[in-house]
RNA sequence: GCCUUGGUGGCGGAAUCGGUAGACGCGCUGGUCUCAAACACCAGUGGGGCGACCCGUGCCGGUUCGACCCCGGCCCAAGGUACCA
C-alpha cells in the first residue's frame, strides 16, 4: 500500500461521521473540557488558508485532551446575522437568507475536509427562530432589570417598583410616567443619545463598529447624531468587567485593551457657582487633578451640554449660537482631522472657584466631550496640554503650580513636582496634594470623590433587517415586552430591504408587522446580540424550554478555552462577559465569567508575487534585470508562480490581455518580485485551503499551518515549504510499509529508541499544552529522523506515535493505528504516558573545584569515580548536555576559557 | 502622544531558569538513482579566512565568570487607543 492521502481522508472523516465518534454527551463519571472557536461570520468568499488556522489549533487542543482522559465539548456554528448579506440583498434582491445559506454550506464543506473533530450535532446559527428566541429572551430579561447598587447587580424591575412606592415616587404616576421612570433603570432601555450615524449605510453603529470615523464594515463616514435607541446599561458592569479580569487567563495584552476601553480614572466632582447675570447655578466637574484647582484660570462647557443654554448671557446668544450651528455641522470625522485645530466660544458667565473664590470665565468647547464626566470641566492650563493651547488662543491667563516648572511653551502634565501658588497644598508633592485636596473638597461640602469610566452603554437598534427583530410593542406609544410565549418573534418577509421612503427601518415595510393590534418594533438586534451567549447555547443547543437547562450548564460550566481575533477585544468579549454577568445574576447560569482561557491567534498574511511589463509594451521582464528597464509592477496570481519562478503559459492564459506577452529571462526563467501583504482577491495571493486538500492532503495541511510559526504571530503563508512536513508524513508511511509490504514488527526496541520516543513524549505533552504547536511539530521530525536513522519499524515505539500524532494529523494516524490491529478510533486511545528512566541516567553529586574561587555541583552517573568526573569535565569539551537525576545539568567547558556549570533542582 | 507586542541566516522560525546562538523546515550547492526530468535518498549550508582562528541576535551603555534573555537610554515595525479632564 502506498501513503494515499485522498482515500485515507476521506474513508476517516466519513467513518467518524457515521459512528458520532465526536458526539459530547454530559457524563459526570469525566471531567469535562470546553474547548471554543469564535464562530464565523459565513462570507461570500469562503475560507483561504488563514481562516483555519485558530480552527487546527482548538482542534489539535480538543484531540489532546480528549486523549488525555476528557470529556470534550467541541462545537462549531455560524455568526449568520450581518451587514454583508443585507447590503448584497439591497444591490440583487436576493434574500439575505438565501445567500446566507449557500455561504454556510461552502464554509461546512471546506471545514469538513481538514478533518475538524466537531460535534455537528450541536450546531447553532444565529438567524435560526429557535436560536434567536433566547436572544429575545435575554432581552426581555434585561428590559425587566434593574441594576441595583446597593447589592451591586442586576435584579428584577419589581424589586425597584417596592423601592419606589416605599419613597413614594411610584403610586401618583400614570402609566406613562412609570414608564418613563423606569425606563432610566432598565438594563435595556430606549433613551435619547448622541450616536453614530453611518448614512451609507442607513443605521447607527456601536463604539467598537466606529474606527477613525469610518464604519468597520464598508469604510463609510460616520457622524454623530441625537436618536432615541434602544440601549445596554453595560457601564453599570465597569467595575465587574474591570476586576473580573484578574482571574481570567488572557494576555496581558488584551486584558489592557479592555482595561483601556473601561477606561477606569479616578478623581473627584467638585461644583462650581456659575452666575448668569443675576442667576445663579451649581455645575458639577470632573477631574483627576483636584491638587490643581489654585490654577483654574477658566471652565468649559461641551457644546452639547445641557449647561450651555442657561449659562450663555444674552449679550453672548448670538455668538454661541452661531458656534453651536458650526460644531454640530461638522461630522466626527472632521473633527478628527482638523488635527486640534483650537475653538471655542466665551459663554458670557463667570463660575466662582470654590477653594479660591476666585472668578473665572465660561467657555465652550468641542474639546471638551458630553458624554465624559459631567460635560464640564475645570481648565488648568499649566498643568493640561489641551488646557494650555485653549488658553494660549484665547489669551487666557496661565497659573503654575509646580516648584521650578517652565510654562512659557508647553503644559506641565506630568504627576511630579512640589506644589505652590496654592495655599494648603503648597509644599506637598502631586501624589500627596491630591489625596489632600480631595479631602478638603468632601470636608467643606463642595464636592466628592469620583470614580469615572470612559466604558459607555451599548447602542442596541439597527435600522436594518438582517438580524434579530425586537420583541416589543408599542401600547399606546408605550414600549412593552411581548409575552414569553409568544416567542420568538420571526423576522417578516419583505419585498424590498432598503429603508423606506420616510426614512424608516425596512421592517416598517412588513404587512402585519404588530402584536396584539399594536405596532412591532421596526429596528433589530445589532450584530452582537446573536454572538453574546452562543457558547451557553451549545450546551444544550436542542432545548426549548430555557436558553441551557440548569444540568447541562452545571456539567460544562464556562468555556475552558477559547480562540479567536483579537479584533473582538473591545466588542464581542466585553458584551459576552456583560451578558453573561446579566444571566449570572438572576440566576440563570453558575460562572461569572464566560471564557477562561482565551488565546488570539495571528493572522496569516499572504505572499504576493509580482511580474514587471516594460512600459508601453507587453514585455515582461525578470525581476534580476528589471533596473535596466522602466517598468510598472503588476500582481500576478500566486497560484501560476512557484518557487518565484513564473509558469510563462499559465500566465499567457491567465488574462485575455497577456496572451501574447514576451518575456525578458534570466537564465532561462522568469523570476518573480514579492512582497508580504494582507491576503486578499484583489491582490491575487489567496490560497484557498481545498487546493492544498487537493494537493497534499489535510493532514500536510494542518501539520503546516502549525508548523509556520507561534500561533499567536502574524506570518506570512508561503506554500513552498509545505513539501518538508509532506516528506514527514511519507517518512511516516514507510515506517509501516516497506514497498507497500506491512513491516511493523514486535522486536523490543532498543535504548536509544526508547529513549526518542519518551523524549518526544515529554516534549508534545509540554509543548500542546503551552500552546507551542510550531515546536511541538519540529519534535515530531527530530523523532522521525532518528527512528528512520536506526530503522526502527517497531510496534512498541510506532503505537504510541501514531497516538500521539493523531491530534495533528487524525486521518493518516486513523488508518496507521487501525493497521496496527485496533477496531476502534484512535480518539479513544490513551495518551502514552512518559517514562522518565528512559532519558535520565542514575546519578549522584559530586563537588568540583573550578577556578580557585567558585565551587559548583556536577550530577553525573552514580557509577562515576571522582577522577572519572575530573575526566568528564575535561572531556566535555565538545559535549555539554547532560540529563541526571530529574534535574538538568548544562555543562560548557571552552579549552582555555572560564567553565561554567549550571545546576538546576 | 499613550498602551501592548515584537526586531535572530537568503526565508519561516528554535534556544525551557542567564549557560555551545541559528533546533526543525524551506531555499540553495554538490552527489546517488534516471536516457532525461520529477520524486526519493545522501552530504554541505550565518559571515570572513587556505588555516589555527576572528566576527556575529536593531543601536549605545550597564550588571555578570557568562546576556538574544536582566537593567538604563535610543531606533524601527505591527496592533490597540486617542481631545476621556
Amino acid at each position: 500500500m502506498e501513503y494515499d492521502f485522498k482515500s485515507i481522508e476521506a474513508k476517516w472523516q466519513k467513518y467518524w461521521a457515521e459512528n458520532n465518534v465526536f458526539k459530547a454527551v454530559e457524563d459526570t463519571s469525566k471531567p469535562k473540557y470546553y474547548v471554543l472557536d469564535m464562530f464565523p461570520y459565513p462570507s461570500g468568499a469562503g475560507l483561504h488558508v488563514g481562516h483555519p488556522l485558530g480552527y487546527i489549533a482548538s482542534d489539535i487542543y480538543s484531540r489532546y485532551k480528549r486523549l488525555c482522559g476528557f470529556n470534550v465539548l467541541h462545537p462549531m456554528g455560524y455568526d449568520a446575522f450581518g451587514l454583508p448579506a443585507e447590503q448584497y440583498a439591497i444591490q440583487t434582491g436576493q434574500h439575505p437568507e438565501t445567500t446566507t445559506v449557500n455561504n454556510i454550506n461552502r464554509y461546512r464543506s471546506q471545514m469538513d475536509r481538514i478533518g475538524f473533530s466537531y460535534d455537528w450535532s450541536r450546531e447553532i446559527r444565529t438567524c435560526d427562530p429557535a436560536y434567536y428566541k433566547w436572544t429575545q429572551w435575554a432581552f426581555i430579561k434585561m428590559f425587566n432589570s434593574w441594576y441595583n447598587p446597593e447589592t451591586d447587580k442586576a435584579e428584577p424591575i419589581e424589586t425597584l417598583i417596592e423601592k419606589l412606592r416605599g419613597e413614594g415616587r411610584w403610586d401618583s404616576l400614570n402609566e406613562k410616567e412609570q414608564s418613563d421612570l423606569l425606563m432610566q433603570y432598565r438594563i435595556a432601555y430606549q433613551g435619547e443619545t448622541a450616536v453614530n450615524w453611518c448614512p451609507a449605510l442607513g443605521t447607527v453603529l456601536a463604539n467598537d463598529e466606529v474606527k477613525e470615523g469610518y464604519s468597520v464594515r464598508g469604510g463609510h463616514p460616520v457622524e454623530q447624531k441625537k436618536m432615541k435607541q434602544w440601549q445596554l446599561r453595560v457601564s453599570a458592569y465597569a467595575e465587574r468587567l474591570l476586576k473580573d479580569m484578574e482571574n481570567l487567563d488572557w494576555t496581558d495584552s488584551l486584558k489592557d485593551m479592555q482595561r483601556n476601553w473601561i477606561g477606569r480614572s479616578r478623581g473627584c466632582e467638585m461644583v462650581f457657582k456659575v452666575q448668569n447675570g443675576d442667576k445663579e447655578y451649581d455645575v458639577t466637574i470632573f477631574t483627576t487633578r483636584a491638587d490643581t484647582v489654585f490654577g483654574v484660570t477658566f471652565m468649559v462647557l461641551a457644546p452639547e451640554s445641557e449647561w450651555v443654554e442657561k449659562l450663555t448671557s444674552p449679550a453672548q446668544k448670538e455668538a454661541v449660537a452661531e458656534y453651536l450651528a458650526m460644531a454640530k455641522k461638522k461630522t466626527e470625522r472632521e473633527r478628527l482631522s482638523e488635527t486640534r485645530k483650537v475653538t471655542g466660544v466665551f459663554s458670557g458667565s463667570y463660575g466662582i472657584n470654590p477653594l479660591t473664590g476666585e472668578k473665572v470665565p465660561v467657555w465652550i468647547s468641542e474639546y471638551v466631550l458630553s458624554g465624559y464626566g459631567t460635560g464640564a470641566i475645570m481648565a488648568v492650563p499649566a498643568h493640561d496640554s489641551r488646557d494650555y493651547a485653549f488658553a494660549k488662543a484665547f489669551n487666557l491667563p496661565i497659573i503654575p503650580l509646580i516648584e521650578g516648572c517652565d510654562v512659557s511653551q508647553q503644559s506641565f502634565d506630568a504627576k511630579d513636582g512640589v506644589m505652590c501658588n496654592s495655599g494648603f497644598l503648597n509644599g506637598l508633592t502631586v501624589a500627596e496634594a491630591i489625596p489632600a485636596a480631595i479631602r478638603y473638597v468632601e470636608e467643606h461640602g463642595l464636592g466628592r470623590a469620583k470614580v469615572n469610566y470612559r466604558l459607555r452603554d451599548a447602542i442596541f437598534s439597527r435600522q436594518r433587517y438582517w438580524g434579530e427583530p425586537f420583541p416589543i410593542y408599542y401600547k399606546d406609544g408605550i414600549p412593552t415586552p411581548v409575552d414569553e410565549a409568544d416567542l420568538p418573534v420571526t423576522l417578516p418577509e419583505i419585498d424590498e430591504f432598503k429603508p423606506t421612503e420616510s426614512g424608516e427601518p425596512p421592517l416598517a415595510r412588513a404587512k402585519n408587522w404588530t402584536y396584539k393590534g399594536y405596532p412591532l418594533e421596526t429596528s433589530t438586534m445589532p450584530g452582537f446580540a446573536g454572538s453574546s451567549a452562543y457558547y451557553l447555547r451549545y450546551m444544550d443547543p436542542h432545548n426549548d424550554k430555557a436558553l441551557v437547562s440548569g444540568d447541562a450548564d452545571g456539567y460544562w460550566r464556562n468555556v475552558d478555552l477559547y480562540l479567536g481575533g483579537a479584533e473582538h477585544a473591545t466588542g464581542h468579549l466585553i458584551y459576552s462577559r456583560f451578558w453573561n454577568k446579566f444571566l449570572y445574576d438572576l440566576g440563570y447560569v453558575v460562572e461569572k465569567e464566560p471564557f477562561k482561557k482565551l488565546i488570539n491567534q495571528g493572522m496569516i498574511q499572504g505572499r504576493s508575487n509580482f511580474v514587471y511589463r516594460i512600459i508601453g509594451t507587453n514585455t515582461f521582464v525578470s525581476y534580476g534585470l528589471k533596473d535596466d528597464y522602466k517598468t510598472t509592477e503588476i500582481h500576478v496570481d500566486v497560484n501560476i508562480v512557484h518557487n518565484d519562478r513564473l509558469d510563462t503559459e499559465a500566465f499567457k492564459a491567465w488574462m485575455p490581455d497577456f496572451k501574447d506577452a514576451e518575456f525578458i529571462l534570466e537564465n532561462g526563467e522568469y523570476i518573480c518580485g514579492w512582497a508580504i501583504e494582507k491576503m486578499s482577491k484583489s491582490m491575487f495571493n489567496v490560497v484557498n485551503p481545498d487546493m492544498i486538500c487537493d494537493n497534499y492532503g489535510a493532514d500536510t495541511l494542518r501539520l503546516y499551518e502549525m508548523f509556520l510559526g507561534p500561533l499567536e504571530q502574524s506570518k506570512p503563508w508561503d506554500t513552498k515549504g509545505i513539501d518538508g512536513v509532506n516528506r514527514f508524513l511519507k517518512r511516516l508511511w514507510r515506517l509501516f510499509y516497506d514497498h507497500g509490504e506491512f513491516c511493523v514488527t514486535s522486536d523490543k526496541p532498543t535504548p536509544a529508541e526508547l529513549k526518542t520516543l519518551h523524549k518526544l513524549i515529554g516534549k508534545v505533552k509540554a509543548d500542546t499544552e503551552a500552546f507551542s504547536f510550531n515546536t511541538t511539530v519540529a519534535a515530531f521530525m527530530i523523532a522521525m529522523n532518528e527512528l528512520v536513522e536506526e530503522d526502527c519499524h517497531k510496534r512498541e515505539i510506532l503505537e504510541p506515535l501514531v497516538i500521539m500524532l493523531s491530534i495533528y494529523c487524525p486521518h493518516i494516524c486513523e488508518e496507521l493505528y487501525h493497521a496496527l490491529g485496533h477496531e476502534d478510533s484512535v480518539t479513544y486511545a490513551s495518551f502514552p504516558e512518559y517514562v522518565e528512566a528512559y532519558t535520565v541516567e542514575n546519578s549522584c553529586t559530586y563537588p568540583v573545584q573550578f577556578n580557585g574561587k567558585m565551587r559548583f555541583t556536577v550530577e553525573l552517573p552514580k557509577s562515576a569515580s571522582p577522577a572519572e568526573v575530573e575526566k568528564s569535565v575535561r572531556e566535555m569539551e565538545q559535549t555539554s548536555r547532560y540529563v541526571a537525576g530529574g534535574s538538568i545539568v548544562k555543562v560548557i567547558v571552552v579549552p582555555g576559557k572560564i567553565v561554567n556549570i549550571v545546576v538546576k533542582q
